[in-house]
DNA sequence: CACTTCACATTTTTT
DNA sequence: ATGTGAAGTG
């Protein structure tokens, strides 16, 4: 019993005792967190508590799945009675069991950024609104800022600080009202409408109260306004009570302002909850000293911080070394070179190492360069599976099949395969449905049975096959269910006959869906348990797995991303964003430049740039054993060339004791590299904008080989007159060999396609992503010509000449 | 009226 | 690079 706790410090373990009353923990970087989580858990199963009283509440599936393991490890099964979820999840199922009070389907679809983004498209089409001032993202983020503090749209209507015209608010109530009428809920709504369900149903609540004695939070400092009244309603105790809240957090960590966290609620977390416990973890258990100094010497100047200094009893480790390069193409090289050196010495593996940058876009050059090297890495957070288009029509499918109203399912796959229903036929569908009072599918139907022309039959065959597949639905496994529907309705057939490479690889993908529809509800006994209707729930039925299913698929975020075969052996790359909660040995940080971290979305206002330095924390707090920060000297901007870049500001506040520079890190802005006047210091993106754009109505093009030999083979000017280089050899770069590491000995020499005749089968070519191949087929006019092109090791592409920068490789 | 081809803009971070 | 919007074709 005694052992539960014995592996833990004294501050951990004041914690990990601590069961009754509110608790606050800050938890520092690296100082356990999550080891205190699982064992109070297990203390308070060894303490007689209910498993099933206890409710966890994490950010990511990944967090929670990762709790889950390491609860079960500690207490066995009993893990699997503990409601271990995100907040999005589990509000999923409390308004799967309670929705129908608030006048919703219980079989509601879940509406993701990309549903939402259509669905604001239409209303501003139907509003007439300016595009240009009023995109359909911005109407979706201002809503859902909106949403996050629980306004309605009359809390919306009635902002003062809004412009008289405004018209948000009106496009918040329109699209508020299409989501019912489809039946659908966005992430926000899932949030927000058990807020409402419990504070306009107390009986409700009380239920929910009764079953949860015992609340977790992880990451508090991210939650939002929505996520705070959840826990305030679901904590409410009468006076005398003890309210058994804790939560964990880090308000050094806090990096989702943007889309609605609110670092107030755990700033104000002693006066929100009485008599709370506060428990500070500061012994960090991950990185060397260096870099704690480093990283506190960046964060230390926000102010209002819960003051934190975590310390560690690992030493000092190596310096942070600081490197400045020419440009990004540059600052890739070289990292990956050192990479490569380090890996070849022995003296690391590839899975040690993490290249951190702010933007995605950022990983643009190492990702070029990696593949190149035939370095092994992992892109994370990049494309989702369940974002390919393929998948999101079947889903739509199946969704139209679960709530026949939701019409933006249907205006997805009405016309998807082709069936010969064009976009002013949709158009009039969507018109008769509102005249009738019908859901567009009820209309189609409707319209289909009006007349015999060759659209009215295809969609009447639609209106039929999705009749029987709703009957499908309640006997055939989900699997079944979607390759019965990608058959029956054409769509594999179509790409099947398309027959490219691109087609087949969706093709997999739906098979993929198939299994993936397949699998079975890992956490079952929990599901019947929580219900409390629980006889009406059978996990056997086909139904209720196909719901399961959809909702664990809207659910999905990047870390659900399809099977990985094995990650541990490779370089990861990834968002600062992304890194949370994670650790590497050797961690890279980059495109450390003023407009690139700090971004400069980011530079106005001053609780924007502390967010970016807490994201800076957060970045070099992942390195285990070194932290390495880049930066390049000068930076490309699309169509603009190259800008002069000033090092981060974050890099000065590194205390000077910890770092060590290379590359003249601090010389920066007297490089005079940009190639619009240069010698200028920094300007801000705007002005240089204005300057590009004056020079290109001038009828200056930025030169081409700005970037030097090595680095800018892979990024240079396509093919404009002045960006044409007759020869080079990129296989050279960096003078250190050939950079493939699949072929050693390859001596390439490439030269850039003059003249489209030279690409003919046969022809060996170097892509910059996929190495080098051998050209199958040309398709297409000499102008506008499509490649077929094997390469090794990624099989064979579809490539347009005009995007894929190809060189031709010379024996 | 449907579909293809060409041009254009566009990327902060995400449950 | 990808997706949406305009013009042209069948």
């Amino acid at each position: 019993m005694s052992d539960l706790l014995s592996g833990l410090n004294p501050e951990q373990r004041r914690a990990a005792e601590h069961i009754d009353g509110p608790l606050l923990i800050l938890a520092g970087a690296g100082s356990g967190k999550t080891r205190v989580l699982t064992h109070r858990i297990a203390w308070m199963l060894h303490k007689g508590v209910d498993p099933r009283s206890i409710l966890a509440m994490t950010f990511t599936n990944k967090a929670a799945a990762e709790m889950k393991h390491r609860v079960a490890q500690l207490v066995g099964d009993r893990a699997k009675r503990i409601l271990v979820s995100t907040f999005h999840s589990a509000c999923v199922r409390f308004l799967r069991q309670d929705i129908h009070h608030l006048g919703y389907p219980r079989s509601f679809n879940i509406y993701d950024t990309d549903d939402q983004t259509r669905l604001f498209k239409e209303i501003a089409r139907d509003m007439r609104l300016d595009s240009k001032q009023w995109s359909p993202a911005r109407l979706r983020s201002e809503v859902d800022q909106a949403k996050n503090k629980l306004w309605t749209p009359d809390d919306l209507a009635a902002d003062r600080s809004r412009d008289p015209g405004d018209p948000v608010a009106s496009v918040y109530a329109r699209y508020q009202a299409a989501l019912v009428t489809a039946g659908a809920v966005d992430f926000n709504d899932l949030l927000g409408l058990v807020e409402r369900l419990w504070r306009e149903h107390p009986a409700v609540l009380e239920r929910y109260q009764r079953r949860f004695r015992y609340l977790m939070v992880d990451e508090y400092q991210d939650t939002n306004r929505a996520q705070y009244a959840l826990i305030r309603l679901l904590m409410k105790r009468p006076p005398g009570e003890s309210q058994n809240v804790a939560v964990v957090g880090d308000d050094d960590q806090s990096i989702y302002a943007f889309r609605g966290a609110d670092i107030r609620n755990i700033l104000d977390f002693k006066k929100d909850f009485p008599g709370a416990t506060v428990v500070r973890l500061e012994q960090n258990y991950r990185s060397t000293g260096n870099i704690l100094a480093a990283a506190h010497g960046v964060v230390q100047h926000n102010p209002g911080r819960m003051d934190k200094q975590l310390w560690t009893a690992a030493g000092d480790g190596p310096r942070v070394r600081v490197i400045a390069c020419d440009d990004e193409g540059a600052e890739a090289e070289r990292v990956v070179g050192e990479l490569r050196r380090r890996v070849q010495q022995g003296a690391a593996r590839w899975g040690d190492f993490a290249v951190i940058y702010r933007t995605n876009a950022a990983s643009r050059p190492f990702e070029n360069v990696l593949v190149r090297a035939g370095v092994p890495h992992v892109l994370v957070g990049a494309r989702k599976f369940y974002e390919r288009r393929e998948v999101r029509d079947l889903l739509s499918y199946l969704k139209l099949v679960l709530n026949p109203a939701d019409e933006l399912a249907w205006a997805r796959i009405i016309n998807v395969p082709r069936r010969g229903i064009g976009d002013k036929t949709v158009a009039g569908i969507r018109e008769l449905g509102q005249q009738l009072g019908v859901p567009p599918l009820e209309a189609t139907a409707r319209w289909a049975a009006a007349g015999g022309g060759q659209a009215r039959k295809a969609a009447a065959r639609l209106c039929e096959q999705l009749a029987g597949w709703s009957e499908d639905a309640k006997t055939t496994s989900p699997g079944e269910l979607v390759q019965r529907i990608a058959e029956q309705s054409g769509y594999a057939a179509a790409l099947r006959e398309e027959g490219t490479d691109e087609a087949r690889s969706r093709l997999e993908n739906v098979e993929a869906l198939c299994r993936a529809a397949e699998e079975p509800f890992d956490d079952a006994e929990l599901f019947d348990d929580l219900f409390v209707e629980a006889a009406a729930v059978d996990l056997e039925d086909p139904l209720v797995r196909l719901t399961l299913f959809l909702d664990r698929v809207s659910l999905a975020g990047q870390d659900e991303d399809l099977p990985d075969d094995d990650d541990h052996g490779k370089v990861t790359l990834l968002t600062a964003h992304l890194a949370k909660g994670l650790e590497f040995p050797v961690v890279y940080t980059v495109g450390m430049v003023e407009g690139g971290f700090p971004h400069f979305r980011a530079l106005e206002r001053e609780e924007d740039l502390e967010e970016e330095r807490r994201l800076v924390y957060v970045a070099f707090t992942r390195a285990q054993q070194q932290l390495v920060v880049t930066r390049p000297r000068r930076r490309l901007f699309p169509g603009r060339g190259y800008e002069s870049a000033q090092p981060s500001r974050f890099l000065g506040d590194i205390p000077p004791q910890v770092a060590e520079h290379e590359g003249s890190a601090f010389s920066g802005g007297g490089y005079g590299g940009s190639a619009f006047g240069g010698g200028g210091g920094y300007r801000s993106p705007h002005d240089a904008g204005l300057h590009a754009r004056r020079a290109e109505r001038a009828g200056y093009r930025p030169p081409a080989g700005l970037g030097g030999g090595s680095a800018g083979a892979s990024r240079r000017t396509p093919s404009g007159p002045e960006g044409r280089a007759p020869f080079r050899s990129a296989a050279m770069a960096g003078g250190r060999g050939p950079l493939s590491t699949a072929e050693p000995d390859a001596e390439l020499r490439l030269v850039t396609p003059e003249d489209p005749s030279e690409l003919q089968p046969g022809t060996e070519v170097f892509h910059p992503q996929f190495g080098r191949g051998t050209i199958q087929e040309r398709q297409g006019s000499p102008a506008n010509m499509k490649l077929v092109i094997h390469f090794k090791g990624h099989g064979r592409k579809k490539l347009f000449l005009r995007h894929a920068h190809l060189e031709i490789v010379l024996p």
